[in-house]
DNA sequence: CGACGCGTTGTTTTT
DNA sequence: CAACGCGTCG
């Protein structure tokens, strides 16, 4: 018997008991899984999958890759062969490890393998993210690292603070070597795998002057009193564990008899090094990815991983899926041709058996008001044509590029989500709220209690804060621990003295109040008594309402968990909010947040060079990083089912700067033959179009590989401007009524004069009704047309 | 101790 | 054009 891991539920039943599914026979020369394979019959469950997805599902034995092209039906292979080894009892779920890159991936996994399965399996504990996969093995074996289990995962904003007290003490120009800078350091370090003590030279001389290593350890040092990891830690531990403990690294290997792992392509080094070890006993892992998709190399990903997959796994069987499902042709084909300009793939003969369908769109605008204007009006004929608007996405390069889109359809009254940008829970608010139970749960945790000590104000400043660490530090304790320490003595000013001790007496009974109640209730409680709620409701500004309606979302949300350790390690690491609104939407996000989605009507504004590919990739990064942008093109277009729409402006604002832009070059690399054009300039055909017809490139003056070549101009961009456009020319004949005032029942429980709040402009009042829109005059924001169903009725 | 205002600064992508 | 940090003032 293999040694029992600590903690781990007891789950390991023999291995050949009754299949679940008795008309599944079992499959019993697993061993010659790589011969041909009509050798063995394919079980009816998985004879709509084609040839190729059906072997990456049967050769359950031995290394595979799986090369996946976009929309290849990736995700149904990997969910098949999941539900394959369960259905033919190879292994038990709590035997197989799958990692994802994201948590959506996962839960959407996790959902189809259910279904697969009959919904016979009980969940499955390995399937998950990189880092929350690691973070549970850590909480198992953190004291091999000097933690214990209740550890706190610090995100970015904690790291950064602490980072920053970290540079002041040290006496490190902060100017010159900003947190921010040492933080995507540290970031790098951790994911090459690199520890203090294995830094290079070359690493530690990147900061502060050869004090790199010097910086890094002391981060370090200070995580490990703060009884804290950051995300990177959860990774590097668990390499560092498996490195120095046989034993433990023994028992994993042995457990996971099946390893499967997603988006391959986008594993850096501490990933790779991690999977490897845990893969060398069985060598049963399949990977699935594909280089033309790779997109994470600034945090890491190394493409190199998948590329030399055969390598480090001899014999694997290579399955290439290249029938796509879910494109058109003629989308295809556009980013197919796109894609053929990089030098480092691969290759793959993407195919689909389709109906034609429509040409990949490319308008151009005068400017990026015009551009959120153009897709608004778009959108709304899609939805008067009968599209739901679940299927249209609008995915830009960079989050900044939302804004515009977000005015534009308040304004007309177009229902939109926002995915990635503001997370909730990185809200100030909920970060309190957070802070607060984190003191509860885990005493050493500083960075928390520091953040809410005099939030909402108590009266305690930075004195106070200096006297608590002073006393921390001397007794090697935690700041609540000398906080509670200081209230016994009168080293501080009587009233300060008298609201710690007020403050610690809060966070016992809290403390206590934990066991006992909910952790929704708790919260609840604690907001209550802390007076952060109050404090709230003082806050006559525009935004304070919103914070409270997000408290108590907060405090909805925390209903589903039993204990508050296992709400925290949700907040941690499964970040992302699952927009849990009916409503119908048209989602606005990144195009990296967009990997994996698909829709039935995409637009990809601001293919402008320096916003897409953007400035920082032309201006460093060389052609790798060109590359890079344009595999993101090729992940942009890709994610459209029926039709693509690409636009780029003449003139955008960007650091509240204008700035007129050419079209980007990724544009100019689209195979002809499947895309028009169309542009809203003087003379129907864009100046920019002829130009480029008339002369091949008009830019062709502006060599390809000169790194200032966005601040170089064309004569066709010098004729545009002395021309001047039209920027009225092909508006809608019908102007100002959206789709959504035409639907829209006009609310009654409006009337002039009446208080509202607006969760963009705050408070105002209405001094104009007109259908469904109303004018509302600000307090803050001035005068504005709204769309009346964006306002509630303030008190 | 807190509030205000000035100047500076950054600006991709995310677990 | 933000947001943030720092400095000064009440």
């Amino acid at each position: 018997m293999c040694s029992e891991i600590p903690g781990f539920p007891n789950s390991s039943p023999p291995l050949h008991g009754k299949p679940l599914f008795p008309s599944c026979s079992l499959v019993t020369d697993t061993s010659k899984s790589t011969d041909s394979l009509p050798a063995r019959a394919v079980p009816e469950w998985l004879a709509h999958l084609n040839p190729p997805q059906q072997e990456a599902v049967m050769t359950t034995e031995g290394p595979v890759l799986m090369l996946a092209g976009a929309g290849t039906g990736k995700t149904a292979a990997l969910t098949h062969r999941l539900a394959h080894i369960v259905r033919e009892r190879l292994a038990w779920p709590s035997e197989i490890l799958c990692v994802t890159f994201t948590n959506k991936a996962a839960r959407e996994m996790r959902e189809r393998v259910s279904t697969l399965t009959g919904g016979a399996l009980e969940g499955m504990p390995w399937l998950g993210t990189f880092h929350s996969i690691c973070a549970k093995m850590l909480r198992r074996h953190a004291e091999l690292v000097g933690l214990e289990s209740n550890f706190t995962i610090i995100d970015t904003d904690d790291q950064l603070r602490l980072l920053k007290s970290l540079i002041r003490e040290h006496e490190i120009d902060e100017k010159r070597w900003p947190p921010r800078q040492l933080a995507g350091l540290l970031d790098s370090w951790k994911n090459r795998g690199l520890n203090p003590d294995t830094l290079n030279a070359v690493d530690n001389e990147s900061y502060a002057n050869g004090r790199g290593q010097e910086v890094y350890r002391l981060y370090q040092e200070r995580l490990k009193t703060l009884n804290a990891c950051d995300f990177g830690d959860l990774l590097l531990h668990m390499l560092n564990i498996f490195r120095q403990h046989a034993d433990v690294l023994k028992s994993y290997q042995q457990r996971y008899k099946y390893i499967l792992v997603d988006e391959y392509q986008d594993t850096n080094a501490v990933q790779y090094l991690w999977l490897r070890l845990l893969a060398q006993e069985r060598k049963n892992i399949c990977v699935v990815g594909d280089d033309d998709q790779s997109i994470y190399s600034w945090r890491g990903a190394e493409v190199a991983n998948i590329l030399r997959f055969e390598k480090d796994f001899p014999g694997a069987k290579v399955v290439k899926l290249e029938q796509n499902y879910r494109s058109t042709p003629q989308i295809l084909a556009a980013a197919s041709g796109l894609i053929e300009a990089n030098s480092q793939r691969l290759g793959k003969t993407l195919w689909t058996q389709l109906p034609e369908g429509q040409k990949v769109r490319v308008i151009g605008v005068w400017d990026a008001p015009e551009e959120a204007r153009r897709v608004g009006e778009e959108i709304e004929r899609l939805e008067r044509e009968g599209a739901s608007l679940e299927q249209v996405a609008i995915l830009v390069r960079a989050q900044y590029q939302t804004r515009e889109f977000e005015d534009r359809f308040i304004q007309v009254g177009l229902n939109y989500r926002i995915i990635g940008g503001f997370r909730f829970y990185e809200r100030a608010e909920i970060r309190d709220a957070l802070a607060y139970l984190r003191v509860i749960a885990q005493p050493a945790d500083d960075l928390a209690f520091e953040r809410i000590y005099n939030q909402p104000k108590r009266g305690l400043g930075a004195k106070t804060l200096e006297k608590m660490h002073q006393h921390a530090r001397a007794e090697n304790s935690p700041l609540a621990a000398a906080a509670l320490d200081l209230a016994q003595t009168d080293e501080l000013p009587g009233r300060a003295r008298n609201t710690i001790a007020a403050l610690m007496g809060d966070f016992l009974r809290w403390r206590e109040m934990s066991e006992a109640v909910t952790p929704s209730d708790l919260l609840r409680a604690v907001l209550e008594e802390s007076g952060y709620d109050a404090m709230l409701k003082a806050d006559r500004s525009a935004e304070s309402a919103g914070r409270a309606d997000n408290l108590v979302e907060l405090a909805r949300a925390m209903e589903e968990y039993e204990t508050l350790g296992d709400f925290l390690e949700h907040v941690s690491l499964v970040m992302d909010n699952d927009a849990n609104d009916q409503d119908e939407k048209v989602t606005i996000m990144t195009m990296h947040a967009a990997k994996g989605l698909e829709f039935d009507y995409v637009f990809l504004p601001g293919w402008e060079e320096g916003v897409f590919p953007s400035q920082r990739s032309l201006d460093e990064g060389g052609l790798a990083s060109l590359e890079e942008e344009r595999r993101l093109a090729y992940v942009a277009i890709t994610r459209a089912k029926r039709r693509c729409t690409i636009m780029h402006a003449a003139n955008r604002r960007i650091f509240g700067q204008w700035n007129s832009s050419i079209p980007s070059r990724f544009i100019e690399e689209l195979p002809e033959e499947h895309i028009e054009s169309e542009t809203t300039m003087t003379g129907g055909k864009s100046l920019w179009q002829a130009n480029w017809t008339e002369s091949e490139d008009p830019f062709a003056h502006v060599s390809r590989d000169r790194p200032d070549r966005s601040s170089a101009r064309g004569p066709g961009w010098q004729r545009a401007l002395a021309t001047g456009y039209d920027t009225k020319q092909t508006r809608l004949k019908e102007p100002g009524r959206s789709a959504a005032s035409f639907a829209a029942q006009p609310r009654t429980d409006v009337e002039l004069g009446a208080r509202v709040f607006h969760e963009k402009f705050g408070y105002g009042e209405v001094i104009g009704q007109e259908g469904n829109k109303l004018e509302i005059d600000f307090e803050k924001a001035g005068t504005k047309r709204v769309i009346d169903s964006f306002v509630t009725l303030a008190k």
